[in-house]
DNA sequence: GAGCTTGTTCGATTTTTGTCGAACAAGGGT
DNA sequence: ACCCTTGTTCGACAAAAATCGAACAAGCTC
């Protein structure tokens, strides 16, 4: 299955904002931010399973996740880490944000 | 002309991130990172003028920027202060990787 | 006013991206 | 062995985005 996942500085920086750049892949951040890992099939945000697996593949790609695999099962988990010594402040930033525009600050 | 230049919190953060995750773009934020007003003009970064014309469309409407008219020429500066407000660390966290991947950091 | 400069807007084209259903692969259970 | 569950991959398609040249608009300058 080769699970691909690149070094994140390899990552061009247009990259890692694109995949965040998306609401579906922005939700299953955010759901990641809680910590911890999470099936795939756990995120349920209205998208059939192809399209899920293609935004877990953007994110793992651009260096955002890490994906473990168990059974029949894949566990994701954020880089929070390597993202923070990398891009500090960027997911604070951006997961403080991340609800619906319009409301006050 | 009737420039138009949205409230920040207005913004869906997606639309803030993709108009960071493109080369251009990223290359015109950094170049405005220094701060003080730049004249359309002033980029040249290999595309023809209709393109950069149009990515400065989006910065702009993705609340990244403000433009002032003077003349023939459109001066453009960085929404930093609001930026930094709404977004702390998105933009050093952005501007310090804005290097092409592959060096040490 | 004619002509130049600076930008924007208008198609048109190409590329990229999001989306889905269907087919496939791999593991686990009975 | 058979089926069910979990995900991925494969076309296909639609929508969005990047790009350009050409036409246009609005200020200058002479």
């Amino acid at each position: 299955m080769e699970l691909h996942e690149p070094e994140l500085r390899e990552v061009p920086v247009t990259a890692v904002l694109g995949a965040l750049a998306d609401d579906v892949r922005l939700q299953i951040v955010r759901a990641l931010a809680e910590g911890g890992e999470y099936a795939c099939g756990s995120f349920e945000f209205g998208v059939s399973k192809a399209t899920r697996s293609h935004h877990l593949k953007v994110l793992r790609e651009a260096g955002l996740t890490r994906t473990r695999a168990a059974g029949t099962s894949r566990y994701v988990r954020l880089r929070r880490d390597e993202l923070d010594r990398l891009y500090p402040g960027l997911l604070d930033a951006v997961l403080t944000r991340s609800a619906a525009p319009g409301e006050r600050v």
